[in-house]
DNA sequence: GTGAGGATGCACT
DNA sequence: GTGCATCCTCACG
């Protein structure tokens, strides 16, 4: 399971979990994509190194986050060996833990418009360029669980949204996936 | 040093 | 469906 797509098909149905100023926030995973190798257009990797993006071609496991249209944040998981360029973008989660914190975070209304959505999510969940870099292995602000739910969902894959300006056949790729039916899945 | 544009969200029409 | 906020990063000079 060292493959990326593997990797982000892997997360769908894993929680999430942020903790920061004591209080733990945590959601269901439902919808990712990946960004892969020099090849992937799409990827913020394709052209090469950057100050940027270096994070991405670092050791699997740590966490890439940049900001996006000078407003939101994204949060990406590192995956694959060392010098190959690889990522998961985590879209959307379903909110389990610390609820309330997350409705402090962002100003709207109803739960569902808490964390379907990529900058929602970071906004949700306080995720911010000072975790840039930082490991997932370490258990400390930010990292991943396996939890007890049912297995009884169906994984849907489908071409990556908001990547335009990328190659046809980066393009096409379906390696956008989240869970079919999920209300937190964004739009 | 400067300019262009973006892995989006939200408020409008 | 369209427009725009808002600012960092990259590419070029």
């Amino acid at each position: 399971m060292n493959d990326t797509r593997q990797v982000a098909k892997g997360l769908i149905g894993k929680l999430l979990v942020r903790e920061y100023d004591g209080r733990r926030l945590s959601g269901i995973i439902v919808e990712v994509e990946a960004y892969r190798g020099f090849d992937d257009t799409a990827s913020h990797a394709h052209k090469g190194l950057t100050e940027r993006c270096k994070v991405m071609f670092g050791d699997a496991g740590h966490v890439y986050v940049y900001l996006t249209y000078g407003v939101h944040f994204m949060l990406n998981l590192v995956t694959e060996k060392k010098y190959f360029p690889s990522a998961v973008l985590v879209r959307a989660i379903e909110p389990k833990e610390g609820v309330e914190d997350m409705f402090k975070n962002r100003n709207v209304e109803v739960k569902y418009d808490l964390t379907n959505g990529p900058g929602k999510l970071t906004k949700a969940l306080n995720i911010k360029k000072n975790l840039n870099g930082k490991s997932i292995t370490s258990r400390k602000s930010l990292w991943v669980e396996k939890i007890d739910i049912s297995k009884d969902f169906i994984i849907e894959s489908a071409p990556r949204i908001g990547i335009d300006y990328a190659e046809e056949r980066s393009r096409n790729q379906k390696w956008r996936f989240f869970i079919k039916g999920n209300k937190y899945v964004s739009k």
